[in-house]
DNA sequence: AATAAAACCGACTGTTGGTCGGTAAATACC
DNA sequence: GGTATTTACCGACCAACAGTCGGTTTTATT
């Protein structure tokens, strides 16, 4: 077996389980790449041998946290069978995740203050947002809403979504507000759909 | 006249002037503390004399930013008649100043940023964002879109703009891009109105 | 066994946000 | 009008921290 691939595995990934959770608990600005290094049982050497910068770090920690959200996410959404309803139930989801502790700093919070806003939602939309443009073609296409050009109204829906977890976790009853924005957004996805 | 009370309103006011010029063009972190004290004409320690950390000087100076930005947009605003139209034409104006220079680096990559999303949320509405709520209740009282929650639904726009207005930002076409979202944002708000 | 390459170490450096003791200007008080 | 006090301002200094670098150990190659 490839030895030196097996200890750098190991080691990037103590280091990235540390920096984890540091991130999460005390935010970037708080976490020290000294902090990070003695987390996870390395010297700070290492850390740079693997990681550029701390915001490399923070990059891969923010990789990893979405790529387990979505996975949430989607074991969700596949319970419903309409494609709006889906939406709506996947969102949902979405920010009652992101609205409580680690998750929600790493995502909301230092996610589009460290790595810039462009990036971050490249990275959330090859993550997450990639679905609604999809859902949303889809209802198109099944006659649910209105063609129109899909990427802009997909982007739209994003940022009230991702204003919606913001605004969830910044309130003291997350779970009334949670229902609150759900029942909002619907309203705003169903006035979407066509009647006739 | 109260002398001490000028010479403050000068210094402040050159520290002011001098730190949203580096904000805008450096960035947050580009700037440091003796660079603007520099800037200013005054020594470091005036700086801290009057604001307590940097922090402090960038959410002054982008108070003042998104003060200056909204009056314009209310300007634009006036001009309509229907409400959702407003919401509309100011909305777009909203975006397409954000969407270019120093106006942009201050409002939307640097102040999530720097002053937290809760901390920028609640000033970015204070100024900009109070407006739809009290739009939207108007809406409503007129009859031209459903009654509900006010609040939850005026997020969610908001949201929306803001995305749009960063989308536009990242984007090299603006005037095409602006015009897209501006498209796509009538969509969404025409869908609203109630229909018989 | 010898050589090369990759992983890892930790002392060191440069930059920068923030402090602090001190000076000059304005105001309050007698 | 002179003294005390408060306020504005100065700039050397400090501590913290991101990032560097020469050196050491471990694995791969020949």
């Amino acid at each position: 077996m490839a030895k030196q691939a097996v200890r750098r595995a190991a080691t990037t990934e103590a280091i990235l389980t540390a920096a984890r959770r540091l991130f999460g608990t005390q935010g970037f600005a708080a976490t020290t790449m000294d902090g990070i290094a003695h987390a996870a049982g390395v010297a700070k050497g290492a850390v740079y041998h693997h990681f550029k910068t701390k915001e490399a770090v923070f990059e891969a920690v923010f990789d990893s946290v979405s790529r387990d959200l979505v996975a949430e996410i989607d074991s969700t959404a596949r319970a419903e069978k309409d494609v709006l309803a889906a939406m709506v139930a996947g969102t949902q989801h979405y920010f009652a995740a992101t609205a409580k502790g680690p998750t929600g700093q790493i995502i909301l919070r230092d996610g589009p203050a460290v790595l810039g806003w462009e990036r971050w939602r490249k990275i959330d939309a090859r993550h997450f947002g990639g679905k609604l443009p999809r859902a949303i073609a889809a209802a198109m296409e099944a006659g649910l809403i209105a063609r129109q050009p899909v990427e802009p109204l997909a982007r739209l829906l994003l940022g009230a979504v991702t204003e919606a977890a913001v605004a969830c976790a910044g309130r003291a009853d997350i779970a009334r507000a949670g229902a609150e924005y759900a029942r909002a957004l619907r309203s705003l996805v169903e006035a979407l759909r066509l009647r006739e």
